[in-house]
DNA sequence: GTAATATATCACTAGGAACTGATATGTCGA
DNA sequence: TCGACATATCAGTTCCTAGTGATATATTAC
């Protein structure tokens, strides 16, 4: 795994924001979690209502939405027996805006990355 | 892990689009692996220097390295006995530095999320 | 109060991925 | 050609994490 005692030559305050950034993007980086956030780019959903925009089991949605309300990247407000989610910032709708523009453009290069499976 | 077979509700081309970003994340999603992009947004660099800058060994370099750019996100260019290594898309440094703002701002939050260990 | 619904948590499993150390490939200089 | 250097690959280990099914908690309706 990545040990931040690899990282030793790097100032502390430098290593410690690397690591921060890199617990965001893992947020971003599960095909689950992204199709939790595109289903929240058009609106505020209750968790039943992104069950059943993703297709994910509850107790698996439920674990994805609880990482990424920890992460900042969405927050859930209780209303009743539900629980809105939203997302947080209208940056996060920038960056997946700006990937997606990325990707269009590089898909073929990142289709060959056969270091992970597709899945 | 995370399975397509569990988003089957979605639109194929979609399904396609959110893996595809996901791998992407994911390049981004390891502490060496952004150490390794934050060296080489002030420029190319050699492996050796990716190695000296990030203090990673030499063989985990060269795997993030063929990862990232099997990935699209960085393009290597032999010359000699080196290897440079670029970033393929200045939009990425654009990526990194929208990433960086946004986590100044929500850097309390982020910290608190507890699924993922600080590495 | 009791049943039904909405969400969260728990115990568990399987499969990846990030390391390390040793080694292979390839390129330059003497 | 031979030794030194730069990079890539291989084998193997450890740990993490996404998933499942069962269950707990909480809120509404009857």
């Amino acid at each position: 795994m990545s040990s931040a005692t690899e990282l030793l030559t790097a100032p502390i305050a430098k290593v410690l924001a690397v690591a921060q950034q890199a617990k965001f993007f893992r947020g971003l980086a599960d095909p689950s979690r992204l199709a939790i956030l595109e289903a929240l780019r058009s609106g505020t959903l209750s968790v039943s209502e992104i069950v059943a925009a993703t297709g994910l089991s509850q107790p698996n949605a439920s674990n994805h939405l609880r990482c990424l309300s920890e992460c900042g990247l969405v927050a859930g407000e209780p209303r009743g027996r539900f629980v809105y989610y939203r997302l947080t910032d209208p940056r996060i709708d920038e960056l997946l805006a700006l990937v997606g523009e990325l990707l269009e453009g590089t898909a073929r290069s990142v289709d060959s990355c056969e270091n992970y499976r597709a899945d």
